[in-house]
DNA sequence: AGCCTTCTACGAAGGCTTTCGTGGACGGCG
DNA sequence: CGCCGTCCACGAAAGCCTTCGTAGAAGGCT
């Protein structure tokens, strides 16, 4: 409902929905759930209700146009999980992002070639800052 | 209650908690809630019984030897921090450890110290992988 | 002993999340 | 037209999160 405020933290199921939608570009209620019933057992109107609630909140939007109405993230994929780690650096790292980067890193062996884009990365944000 | 199995996640109320608990180290209920209540508006007997169900869940340690119990944190900071991190990039990063650094990173302003602190710890990675 | 303060325990309320069952609307088909 | 399958709307149930009111136990003080 809000258009200008901030949108609410998605929950777990709400994220599961929306990777989806991400996925596969705007869809059916239908086609959502076939996606996701293939890796886990839910129910066809449980996830309508959930798309329903999420359309309230303002996660998602939805044309009525047709019989079967389309669903779409309102937001890109990038902007949540922006929004998501900020939420996850601001409550679990005291604010700091180094923290979160350094605790992500350590506790995955990265490939040589996530290294690298890492330090591309890295010399593209040195090198606009200062 | 469960000493063997993976603990839940905390939510933002426990994990507000924990946080006064691993930099104050174990502390009564009175001793939280004296530093909670700085920031927050929040009742004491809201924290006593946050902290009882954090007990029951396995999430903190009691000491009930002296008549105000003393509570502490059952697991490191960084190995709760390891598994929020762990369990957003496979909820929301479908599962690439990566995206999320690139996302953390490019999504705020690094100082030169931090980026070469981070450097460092790619470094060590590289050399300890290969 | 009586009173005051501090602590834990208990329980309940209100809100949110997740799940479905049911029912009504719509469109196609025989 | 009447039936059937698909879809949305509604409401409710169960569980969890967060909050707090109240009561009882414990200890100190006078």
């Amino acid at each position: 409902m809000p258009p200008t405020s901030q949108l609410p933290r998605p929950t777990d199921a709400e994220l599961e929905i929306l990777r989806v939608l991400w996925d596969l570009g705007p869809s059916t209620v239908r086609q959502v759930h076939d996606q996701l019933s293939r890796k886990r057992d839910v129910g066809y109107t449980t996830m309508l209700k959930l798309m329903q609630i999420m359309t309230d909140k303002g996660l998602l939007l939805r044309n009525e146009s047709e019989r079967s109405h389309v669903y779409r993230a309102k937001q890109k994929e990038a902007v949540t999980q922006k929004q998501l780690v900020k939420d996850l650096v601001s409550k679990a790292f005291g604010g700091s992002t180094e923290k979160l980067v350094m605790q992500a890193l350590s506790s995955k062996k990265a490939t040589a070639q996530e290294i690298a884009d890492i330090r591309k990365l890295l010399d593209e944000l040195e090198g606009g800052a200062q």
